[in-house]
DNA sequence: TCATTATATAGAATCGTTTCAATAAACGCA
DNA sequence: TGCGTTTATTGAAACGATTCTATATAATGA
């Protein structure tokens, strides 16, 4: 009797209870050297099953029914092995990583820089991180990122569509990716993807406002790409003022910036755009140009021209990014609140998370924000 | 004997036997009905075995016994199905997910900008993707982001030590951390730890040679703060230079930055230190700013006091800053190889992955750039 | 006192992969 | 012919958590 038992018993070593017995002893000695300390250790360090551990590692429901006895036991356990919850294992249950992807279309332009940072602070609130991704302004790479993003299972995503213009077929795919999604930039009729915009069109009337009480008749524009959905909304509140206040806009004071992508090159164009200004010899007495890197561009164009800015001529920009309050002169501008639309996303993505994690349907937002006039030094009353 | 035979028998029913009959069906429909496909889908699809669609999938090593006949058949099936393999199962398995933490200091700095794309770049071309944190110069947010990082087993760390002083016991958090990690900005003794830094001390003696080729001889200097490596070095650079030109350092026209923090006050810094250096009434003709804020700062002190920059006085900076070449006047000064310094260091965290995934020992390397001198508006012979 | 209900814990299944170990067929060669 | 490889494929066992389903005891109420 005894052989066949052994045998059988051999058998099943094999097969399947093998590894409980003759292994057994093997695995737990390897796992000791093994440097992962998983939640069974936990469980056998404090007498508990892994179960109970999970329960009050976690603090689920089910934890009200455990005694604080048996939870400190389990917590010293778990401290005393050093125990860091396996967060592959977690995520593949939980189908959750705490993470949601950032798209900017190009990291190096200014405007990026205090978004970012809205969107990193807020997101550390709720314990989130960001996975960054740049497209350099690159459709392709825009998709091979959103790919990578989406394989990942980020759970949800924030573009910053500073500067490329968004089509169409951005717009799919990015309305297929079914997690929640929003838009910082750029607003959009789309019924599933949220978006946080600025009051642009009140930003460049104010602007507008702004030089027309400091007594300025003369203004020149230097019109943002007409590719640009910006562009057009400034350009809006340009003429809603203009309109209003009786004042002319003359032709030959307004030129466009070229469509192209590189926000950088933006100073080089509103350079250029600027000496073509002063080459029609149609005198003015401010420049609004349509933003800060363009108005920089003007600025240095004046100067070499040898108009001085702001005694002869003032000059105002729109978005103020950081070094635009560094310049010399320091540059009027229109505010864009950044760190609010950042952290607006980031609320209006968490809603979104949570709303799909809890079974929900979840409506796409579109928020617009105020934009706010800041005055400094390159603006300055008609003498 | 037969009893326990049987028992046996009926316990390897249950226990494995089990799922494969009654159940089988209802979890075959119940997977039909939900959204996910994995890989067992394409295994039915296709008419293979699961192993042998993730060795298709995967083109393991083993897939070279497979005949093309049955791979196309594979992967045809996984298309048509919409197959995406579960990241968080695959990296259950593999502890490898495709990421490396990047720590930046303070984002807003735009010593960062630059780093950011060529870290983002280079990672970018691995297929790796970046979890961007920013410690706004606080170092309780540093540690919990660190630990954030690990918690979710990044591959690799990136850290940019702008400006915030790493001290001793960042650096013993990063070295326990048992991951590949490297620095950049700061040189360290480290064993475990690499580095990527610029030769701050050759960029500064060049900078200074400029000056003083150019006929400069009664040069003020803002220097860093005390506190801060860089500060040391460049100054190091400075005094080289000056003893082998002969060059007389008059401690009168010598100020420091202040310790602290916020790398955008450097130019508020930079605007009072020159004030100060003003007020002395020791004439100089030409500055050397710490950094290009501090630059900055001290070209708007000038300007203010009626020094015309460079005709009266020359200012050269240090980092070339994408600010920097915008300003009015533009600046000269000492080019920090940012996107290669970022480049640099995620080939070294690459080397340091694949080293640890093939279980090779990897020794820290600590490599240092070379800084290069940007000449522009700034600076200018003496008459 | 006995049937409930609340409390406290554990076993086993599950998430979707990868990989180990096994097997079967086909092939080559002595 | 038979034996060792190579080729082609697979079942089952990880990976490390969570959660569903028991189950055992203690407390409660009729």
């Amino acid at each position: 009797m005894a052989v066949p038992k052994k045998q059988l018993v051999k058998n099943q070593e094999m097969v399947i209870i093998g590894p409980e017995d003759g292994f057994q002893v093997a695995t737990a000695k390897s796992r000791k050297t093994k440097n992962t300390i998983t939640i069974r250790d936990v469980a056998e360090e404090s007498g508990f099953s892994a179960t109970t551990v999970s329960i009050v590692l976690n603090n689920a429901p089910l934890a009200r029914y455990i005694p604080p006895h048996t939870k400190t036991r389990i917590q010293k356990a778990a401290k005393k092995l050093g125990y860091h919850p396996n967060i592959f294992a977690k995520s593949l249950r939980s189908k959750r990583n705490h993470t949601v992807g950032v798209m900017v279309f190009d990291v190096t332009d200014p405007y990026c820089t205090l978004i970012i940072r809205g969107i990193e602070n807020s997101l550390y609130q709720a314990s989130y991180l960001p996975m960054m991704t740049d497209a350099h302004n690159d459709r392709s790479r825009f998709e091979r990122y959103l790919e990578m993003l989406l394989e990942r299972r980020v759970e949800a995503l924030i573009v910053l569509a500073n500067w490329l213009f968004i089509d169409i077929n951005l717009l799919a795919d990015l309305e297929k990716s079914e997690i929640p999604t929003v838009i910082i930039g750029r607003d959009l009729e789309s019924k599933s993807i949220s978006s946080v915009t600025v009051d642009e069109e009140g930003g460049a009337s104010a602007a507008l406002a702004h030089l027309h009480a400091l007594g300025h008749r003369k203004i020149a524009f230097v019109r943002g790409p007409k590719a640009l959905m910006s562009a057009k909304k400034r350009w809006k509140g340009i003429q809603k003022f203009a309109q209003d206040a009786g004042l002319d806009l003359d032709q030959k004071l307004i030129v466009d910036l070229p469509d192209q992508l590189n926000p950088n090159v933006g100073v080089e164009d509103g350079y250029r755009m600027t000496e073509e200004l002063l080459k029609r010899k149609k005198g003015f007495t401010a420049l609004m140009a349509f933003d800060d890197m363009t108005a920089l561009g003007a600025i240095r164009a004046l100067t070499k021209a040898g108009v001085k800015v702001p005694e002869q001529c003032s000059v105002i920009g729109f978005d103020d990014v950081i070094p635009s309050a560094l310049f010399v002169p320091s540059l009027s501008t229109v505010r864009q609140p950044m760190e609010a639309m950042g952290a607006t996303a980031v609320n209006i993505a968490m809603d979104g998370i949570s709303a799909r994690a809890e079974n929900r349907e979840f409506a796409a937002v579109q928020r617009k924000l105020p934009s706010e006039l800041v005055l400094r030094e390159s603006t300055r009353a008609i003498p």
